[in-house]
DNA sequence: GTGCAATGTTACCATATTGTTATTTATGTT
DNA sequence: AACATAAATAACAATATGGTAACATTGCAC
């Protein structure tokens, strides 16, 4: 994932820190949306569904930890990374925050160096949290809902069918010889006739785009982005 | 629960000092109610029924400290939050308070923003052991509670219907394989029959809604938004 | 170009998988 | 004990998937 697609909403009900800390993080490249206080925060935080959320703790209308609680609860946003934005010394928010569910805390004043590279981990974090599902071209296959997007149009994939294309496209070019598929796919105590294969390559062929599946008489298939 | 709907019981016996938390709190949204000593406090407390007590220690007719100790054998009023007031260095006070069953102080002082979220820290915790709950679209599950609501109507759920709706509804989109759902709400000791899971995705989809429940032939369910 | 093995295509059907309902068994309550 | 509720099972129905057969087409070897 590019730095430009990275979206941070920063919470803060003063200016100052809205201008400094989304300076510096703009400086890096990432998207900053800024939130002035809990309520308005939660709101772009559905509308924009930012990677990263940084939040002040102390804030009016609603402060950082309840804003925090809501969002954990909301099944689209439990999984944004949360950052707090805390006065050193505050010890009990700091405790209230994890409870809330906080994934770490940037104490004030805030030092630009420290920020950015706090921000960078985080993220890192992120992206290893991130779902199961791989991408080839304008295809992605998602194991864990097991379905298929090309582009950006959701196809829902028998299993065999799902299987098969998972295979062919976890290695774009290469050429899966039939015993190999059948052996993958089918598992190699089944036996199944001789056009079995034939006949789920063609119903990809029929869903995903002829051009995608070559056939290499004698050998076997290969997925061609 | 609507911030209009809290109150707040503020009990000292220096004007000075209800005026200026009560204009903080009020400020806040909340409703404040006020009484000079522990008889008082008491009395208002049975008539009101607050979500939260900020009792002076020092007081003439009955301190801080008896008046929490009356509201806490009081089967009705004994689940309200108390926090004490009290002057920074009074150390014997808040071991007698916590003996009397104070859930938190605020040292005077009064500093408005400490004030204010702690209070905030305080509701929060009365309100999670009211509710732990989590919203999945117009769909919202109250662990504690084992009762859901969907667009405001709550329904009542068996143990298994409401742990497998659970399961699904945490990552929605996600296939869940039977395996995995027998592991997660049977527990994989436990051997049931083949139509076991599918039973309780019929009553499931039945009160809740059929097309909420998508099968993943050969795979499993998943639920959708 | 001809022959031939390999692959493509289509329609159809068997079957594994799931859906449904009724009934039995378990569990807890008054 | 009687009752209510929940959970599991059994027995049968419905269904999508996966496989097959039968035939068409391709493309390589000669």
């Amino acid at each position: 994932m590019n730095k430009k697609d990275i979206k941070i909403l920063l919470v803060d009900d003063e200016p100052d820190i809205l201008e400094i800390v989304g300076y510096n993080l703009s400086n890096e490249g990432y998207q900053v949306i800024t939130a002035e206080n809990g309520v308005e925060a939660v709101k772009k935080a559905k509308k924009e569904l930012p990677q990263l959320i940084i939040l002040d703790v102390m804030m009016p209308e609603m402060d950082g930890i309840e804003a925090c609680e809501i969002i954990r609860k909301n099944s689209k946003l439990k999984d944004i990374v949360i950052a707090f934005l805390t006065a050193r010394g505050e010890d009990y928010s700091q405790v209230a925050g994890f409870d809330a569910g906080a994934d770490d805390y940037i104490t004030k004043p805030i030092k630009p160096k420290v920020l950015v590279s706090k921000v960078k981990a985080l993220l890192r974090r992120f992206k290893d949290d991130a779902k199961d599902s791989m991408k080839i071209g304008d295809l992605v296959i998602n194991r864990d809902e097991y379905k298929i997007s090309l582009k950006g149009k959701e196809i829902i994939l028998p299993r065999k069918e799902f299987e098969l294309l998972s295979l062919l496209a976890s290695k774009p070019g290469k050429v899966f010889k039939r015993d190999e598929i059948l052996d993958k796919v089918w598992g190699n105590e089944v036996v199944v006739g001789g056009r079995t294969i034939d006949v789920h390559i063609r119903k990809l062929r029929e869903k995903i785009g002829d051009k995608s599946f070559k056939t290499v008489k004698g050998v076997g298939y290969k997925f061609v982005d």
